[in-house]
RNA sequence: GGAGACGUAGUUCAGUCGGUUAGAACGCCGGCCUGUCACGCCGGAGGUCGCGAGUUCGAGUCUCGUCGUCUCCGCCA
């Protein structure tokens, strides 16, 4: 017999009725009769009732095991009678009667938290012990979870003719961008290795290396602040790129992946198989944010030019000084307390705002505060507008533009969740296109590249050549899930003098852009096929999948919000021969020196 | 770098208006129990109320500071 085991925790059923068999795993729990003891045993597939009967030689020994002690039991498997079986589990309907028993693991200390019970604890803790945290069931789901996305995007981009390539860990550090994470050089002292941001100019020289379709799970690292759902240091992207295609190729190919995801590792309903296409300009302009959650409609809806002469100074000021009102209607909000609006107005204010006027429509009548210093026929022109009906309530944001739209675009969110507009069982996908090529920063007027530098601007050369650039839209997409941004993507720009004069728009000049990207700069002299990519962060698909709210949900060993691992003490000081053989000194501001 | 929330037993929490010895459940230790499946019953141990100062006759409770954790802003081409 094998010295662990001949089956699983999850494995036994009624047909191995009669059988001798051996288990081994984690004592879950277990229920003394002080005649009979019943152990539930736990393993990576299942559980299954230990009996213990009084008769036999290691019955104080199983007495006194502990819950998450590693046992090995032989023993036969038996029928229950009728009225033991237990329908809940999944080998209810057998037990194991013990006839041998190996304490394998003695667990000596108190357990820091339940493993057979999912109480919330400080994360702090469950970081510090994350190896018993992952036995509890919802971590190692989720972490199986991963998994399956894994496998499950590699066997679909396999079958559609992807290949998958590693690409370099240590490389050099890129100019534009995060923060990166920085390797010295033992060979050259004082020069450094940067760990890959993303492997961008990888995948484009791959490309133009004549592979046609690239794809790689993909480690990512940049020295940015953590939020809920961005893990600090390093996570992972569904790296992809493909020669020859245009951007509608690309949105197929993706809208196949990301369905296939969610419909066989999710039970959520997919709104739309084609994810619906959004103009930047119409998603700023409708949702007030460039990753909308479009799971509830709620669009802005514009009305200055109703207000140019309204009474309510806050509105036909704005119109006049060339700012804008926007207005929501809330569908069904009229009947909400008077609290329920002026927590809206107090969230607003939080976010910046000077107020939030509203009207609610309520027995026939437009009632709220500034309902007395608009117009019969205002009121009729944005009841029309807005498609207010009795039962909705309007929320208006006044002010200049951007600031009003991304504003009212909060309120939007607020709003949804506060009246139960979201089905928290949709997946609703959109793509984001027509960014703009550039933007001009707002404290130095500088024209700055939006997004990607490597984009293809929309019109060529021609376009750079002859439009004001903050009017060059380029392809360049994102993909947005539930009001997330998965990913950013672009069909590239392959041709150098179109690269030269998209650089030169944005300051840099031809040396600068020699010495930075080397690599690419050279390879598109060599024939370049055109191409593009996209790259949906692996992490956050999974927390969709899971319906997690955090990202370490779904990271089996992740650094804590101030990038520490606490089980491993990293990051830590190292020995002076490791600094001496790298020619580096520590040279810590006085406060920060070690007491140690 | 900035803002907010939180911090009471190993864990989850309660703790009234500032007032006697800070409670409960789970876990732990001991005892009882032969059919439970979150087994049950009896008893016990376990606390620098994050830390420090202040107000007060008296602070878990009020004030200030500090540390820690999380969330958000900045940052993330």
């Amino acid at each position: 017999m094998h010295p662990y085991r001949t089956h699983n925790c999850g494995a036994l059923g009624l047909d191995n009725a009669g059988t001798t068999v051996k288990l081994s795993g984690w004592v879950h729990r277990k229920r003394d009769h002080g005649g009979v003891v019943f152990i539930d045993l736990r393993d990576h597939y299942g559980l299954t009732q230990i009996v213990i009967n009084p008769d036999v030689p290691f019955f104080s020994e199983a007495e006194r095991v502990r819950n998450e002690s590693v046992i090995t039991i032989v023993g036969e498997v038996v029928k229950r009678t009728a009225e033991t079986i237990n329908p809940n589990m999944d080998t209810g309907e057998i037990e194991v009667v013990a006839t041998d028993f190996i304490m394998e693991s003695f667990v000596e200390e108190t357990l820091p938290f339940t493993v057979n019970q999912e109480l919330e604890c400080p994360e702090e803790t469950r970081l510090a012990y994350r190896f018993l945290d992952l036995r509890r069931e919802r971590m190692h789901k989720n972490i199986l979870l991963r998994s399956k996305t894994c496998a499950l995007v590699r066997e679909h981009l396999v079958a559609k003719g992807f290949v998958e390539y590693h690409t370099p860990i240590l490389t050099s550090s890129s100019p534009e961008g995060a923060r990166d994470y920085l390797v010295p050089s033992r060979v050259y002292p004082g020069q450094f290795y940067a760990l890959p941001q993303a492997p961008q100019q990888f995948k484009q020289l791959l490309m133009v290396s004549g592979f046609d379709r690239y794809f790689q799970i993909a480690p990512c690292f940049r020295d940015e602040d953590s939020r809920a759902d961005r893990s600090p240091g390093e996570f992972y992207q569904i790296d992809m790129e493909m020669s020859f295609i245009t951007q509608d190729d690309l949105f197929a190919e993706l809208e196949e992946l990301m369905v296939r995801l969610f419909r066989e590792l999710s039970n959520k309903t997919i709104a739309a198989e084609v994810f619906p296409r959004i103009a930047y300009r119409d998603a700023m302009e409708w949702y007030g944010t460039d990753k909308p959650d479009i799971r509830y409609e709620m669009k802005m809806i514009d009305c200055t030019d109703i207000f140019q002469n309204c009474e309510l100074k806050v509105f036909s000021h704005q119109a006049a000084a060339g700012g804008v009102i926007k207005v929501l209607n809330g569908k069904g909000a009229a009947e909400r307390p008077r609290k329920f609006f002026d927590d809206m107005e107090r969230y607003a204010r939080g976010e910046g705002a000077k107020g939030l006027a509203w009207l609610a429509v309520r027995d026939g009548e437009v009632k709220g505060p500034i309902a007395k210093f608009i117009s019969d026929d205002e009121m009729r022109q944005l009841l029309e507008r807005t498609g207010a009906v009795e039962g909705d309530a309007l929320f208006f944001g006044a002010g200049q533009a951007d600031e009003t739209r991304e504003l009212l675009g909060k309120v939007r969110q607020l709003l949804a969740r506060q009246l139960d507009m979201i089905d928290q069982n949709l997946v609703s996908f959109c793509w984001i296109v027509d960014f703009p090529m550039y933007e001009k920063n707002p404290d130095t007027g500088q024209i700055e590249f939006s997004h990607n530098p490597f984009s293809m601007p929309q019109g060529g050369m021609d376009a750079l050549l002859t439009k004001d650039p903050l009017d060059i839209l380029a392809y360049q997409y994102d993909i947005v899930c539930n009001g997330i941004e998965l990913s950013s993507g672009a069909i590239r720009n392959h041709r150098p003098e179109v690269m030269l004069k998209a650089f030169e728009i944005a300051g840099y000049p031809e040396s600068e852009v020699k010495t930075q990207f080397p690599a690419l700069w050279k390879a598109f002299h060599y024939g370049a096929p055109p191409h593009g990519g996209i790259a949906p962060g692996l992490d956050r698909m999974v927390m969709l999948l899971a319906d997690e709210p955090n990202i370490r949900e779904i990271i089996a060993f992740p650094l804590n919000q101030r990038a520490q691992d606490l089980l491993m003490g990293a990051p830590n000081y190292v020995s002076q021969e490791q600094l001496d053989e790298l020619c580096l000194e520590i040279n810590l501001p006085p406060e920060e020196t070690p007491t140690v």
